[in-house]
DNA sequence: TTTAGACATCGACGATCATCGATGTCTGGA
DNA sequence: TCCAGACATCGATGATCGTCGATGTCTAAA
């Protein structure tokens, strides 16, 4: 995929400061394309069985987490688990490690830091 | 709704720690009900033109923006942006004011940020 | 009062998503 | 080599979502 030169794109105000109205902004601050990633890792989010399987894994700290301690509490099939889990891996967010018969679970070290970045402010 | 009594439900990982795999972790420390709750703003995230709308929204600063500044960038339909805004009005991150004719939109103070901070970890 | 314009709401439609049962793949032990 | 178990993938189905045209509401001006 195409690589944009910006450091890093967030939602949070900039220093821009026109006061207008129904007149385009001088320049949007996010690319069609940074959105539709950005998104992406939001819709990871966007579910709450998901962010339960995210608590999940980070509650065990920095041991790893694997399919039957995620599936039981979430009380849904092991082929959904197995879903989820490929959409957060996808994401970014959770790790992979296939140990054995066993697949260990384990967050993404800075991932969601960096997706929280995203929402605030640069500057302040 | 129920309130719960916790402070400030986050993903990070917190201070557990017991070894283990296939058991049930001590405590999952997102109830279903505040995953549902921190999920339906992340599915507010999670769509690209709701992010162009915000970083527009955002690009403004101070200032508010009209549902004209947004529409144009966005190339959807007026029915369609006011569809996506009443969304993120709802998920509590943009404010409306209606005055005169227009409506204009801001961002909810400390809305974003306060999202961020469930991304990351309470103490560290 | 009438008209024009800005925005919200409604109803419909195609696309995407969450979920599950069935099945496949791979590993470790008998 | 065969079998059992853990997990991933596949196909199908019902629900939710993004989008739009049509319409409604409200405000300001004529």
């Amino acid at each position: 995929m195409a690589r944009v030169a910006v450091p890093a794109p967030t939602l949070g105000a900039p220093a821009v400061d026109e006061g207008r109205c129904c007149v385009a902004p001088g320049g949007v601050p996010l690319t069609e394309a940074q959105a539709v990633e950005l998104s992406a890792k939001f819709k990871a989010l966007a579910d709450h069985k998901r962010l339960t399987i995210l608590s999940i894994v980070a509650a065990s700290g920095a041991e790893e987490t694997c399919v039957c301690d995620i599936q039981e509490p979430l009380d849904l099939s092991q082929p959904t688990v197995s879903h989820h889990l490929k959409i957060l891996v996808d994401a970014g967010l959770l790790a992979r490690e296939k140990r054995g018969v066993w697949a260990y679970y384990s967050l993404v070290p800075g991932a969601l830091e960096a997706l929280a970045a995203t929402l605030v402010t640069p500057g302040a």
